[in-house]
DNA sequence: TTGGCAATCTGTAACGTTTCAGTATATTGA
DNA sequence: TCAATATACTGAAACGTTACAGATTGCCAA
């Protein structure tokens, strides 16, 4: 049964690109049946579906993006909205690769927009929303209060954030158990003899401030060790800022022992200013750091460190989004991190 | 003159998000006088123009980019093409910001087309020419015989390549001169009594790894000094392995008594290495290394270091695609950055 | 007055997709 | 036998934009 079709639309196989078109004339079949047959819809016959499919993977069609995304609304893109100033090296790289990877087997492409320390962190939210440029978005640097995460909330825009925020409002998230952290890092300060600890924060705002205060002070009042004030400065400062505070702090009288640090180019930043100070880690002071590469115990070997993996971070938040966008409950999205122990330096075992 | 519609569109006014008809509906045009004054098009009036743009301005009227795209086939996008495994980390967030700053003020988005290690360096690109998902294409790990940039010259693709090619084909690249780093690495050392040098090269296939190979070999014989081979690692090794060939080297009769490394992560294992093998960093060995952040300074100060600039060159190849795709000739949008001079540790000044 | 022309504005079609409201054809039940 | 129903398919319309090919108006030269 030849119902080769004899319309005006004959010349859709001359195209250059394949569309439904091309396929329905190829066919000789409707561009409804063709569109159906290629998402396996129920009511197309058995036959006809293999074949259109045959047919379509043989000639390469490739579903044209923005016609898609005009019809249905659907723009098959995941933002990740970042902060072009503040934000981690590693953190930028390994997240972008972590969501990469979960991605790369689905339709969907990762397009990366970019706000600066001038701008208002609303903005690019508002721009994804407003003009709908993305499915989903994943956001850092949250807040206890985060009006970003409110605003998507409010207007549908599904997004899931690294780091938790505060508000009783219920979204998908992924965070790394800092007040563990933390806390961890006290304690093994403290079995080693540290008995005047000082912390270099996260930025006050953001959420994870709180958590790893919360688990410095616990850990401090569990382990009876006392707290040297080291709060004019976060790991936002510059590490000349971070290393000439560190410094100043050293050379007092009554000067730290022990050191928590929350990220690793900030903990650069304090031994150098331990060292300026004339002090020697190891001897008159320890510091354990969180890192994200394997790196400080290149650096001395004498740091303790924690990692944090932040290609984890980009899976898991990549995840949650589509599992939201895919209609999963929110709270099904959420994921902690427990932090690992604190490692002290091992040798490399010679192959 | 009262020319209100009363057509069958009035509701266009109700929608959520603005459109042409929209405007058209508000300002009583049709929707190509609209569409014809936003973009400033000589046969509208001069007054209409300006009312058309008011009113878009006042509702906040934002092009629909599905619409657009599907017309026209521009995507409004520039896609950075990464590899998930190899690129070194502060390369990737410095680049991404530097092309970002330059798209900010621009209606283009930058999307991440990443692939990996096992995958083939032309599938990404053959599926951004063929599906047309972006107006131009960014590229690094670029070689001097480069099948993707081969490949979108013929397809039409507009792109800059971080590196240069050797193909006798002309495009838009920016480079850092790594030839004249080399050099100038090898020029110091000598300087400072150094005579047995060592190369931490770029990996071979990649063309600057002849270019630094090149700069490394003029300089030694300018200055007649020796090269101690190092060539079963590069930069695209393991830490570790890096780490471990550098001790092995270090404990021979004859050992380098200077490296030249081209990436700073790689330098912490050669440094490593060296302390592996029990020798001393400024008496024993002088390493010179690139860097693109100032980090190696505070990991040991006795360092030598040359800054290469990846936001820069984020920002220069963003130029160059755009100026590409604006029509400018791709001769004219190739750029070389000559290196800075090596620098050694000066103490940071306090304030 | 007329024709021509410039200056402004307009409707229609098309890009590729999905949805809606069907239309044929075969199958079933009575 | 007929109607009802299920199965498999279909055309037209719409998403928002731009390009094309006019249409309308006013003005000026002849």
């Amino acid at each position: 049964m030849d119902r080769r079709r004899t319309d005006k639309n004959d010349e859709a196989s001359a195209q250059g690109r394949p569309t439904l078109k091309t396929l329905a004339f190829m066919t000789g079949l409707g561009v409804t049946t063709v569109s159906r047959a290629l998402k396996d819809a129920p009511e197309i016959g058995a036959e006809t579906r293999r074949r259109v499919q045959l047919v379509a993977k043989q000639i390469g069609y490739r579903p044209n993006r923005a016609g898609i995304r005009l019809r249905t609304g659907r723009t098959n893109v995941i933002s990740l909205v970042l902060n072009t100033d503040r934000e981690i090296m590693s953190f930028v790289s390994d997240i972008i690769y972590g969501v990469s990877e979960v991605l790369a087997e689905t339709p969907y492409h990762l397009i990366v927009t970019p706000y600066s320390r001038s701008q208002d962190p609303m903005e690019p939210i508002r721009y994804l929303v407003e003009t709908g440029s993305a499915d989903g978005v994943i956001i850092s640097r949250t807040q206890p209060n985060d009006p970003r995460a409110r605003y998507m909330l409010e207007h549908g825009m599904p997004f899931a954030t690294h780091g938790r925020t505060d508000m009783g409002l219920v979204h998908p998230y992924h965070d790394f158990d800092n007040h563990a952290f933390a806390s961890a890092a006290v304690r093994r300060l403290a079995s080693m003899g540290r008995r005047r600890l000082a912390l270099l924060s996260p930025p006050p705002g953001l959420t994870y401030y709180s958590h790893t205060l919360d688990g410095f002070a616990d850990a401090l009042s569990e382990v009876g060790a006392s707290e040297i004030p080291f709060n004019t400065v976060s790991i936002d400062h510059t590490i000349e800022q971070i290393r000439m505070r560190t410094a100043q702090v050293m050379r007092r009288d009554v000067r730290p022992d022990g050191f928590v640090s929350s990220a690793a180019a900030a903990t650069l930043a304090i031994v150098a200013g331990i060292e300026d100070a004339g002090l020697k880690l190891g001897r008159d002071v320890d510091v354990v750091s969180k890192q994200s590469s394997d790196l400080l115990h290149l650096f001395r070997r004498e740091l303790l460190v924690v990692n944090e993996n932040f290609r984890l971070a980009g899976s898991e938040l990549a995840r949650s989004v589509l599992g939201l966008i895919g209609g999963a409950a929110p709270g099904s999205l959420q994921s902690l991190v427990v932090a690992g122990d604190v490692q002290s330096f091992s040798p490399p075992v010679p192959v």
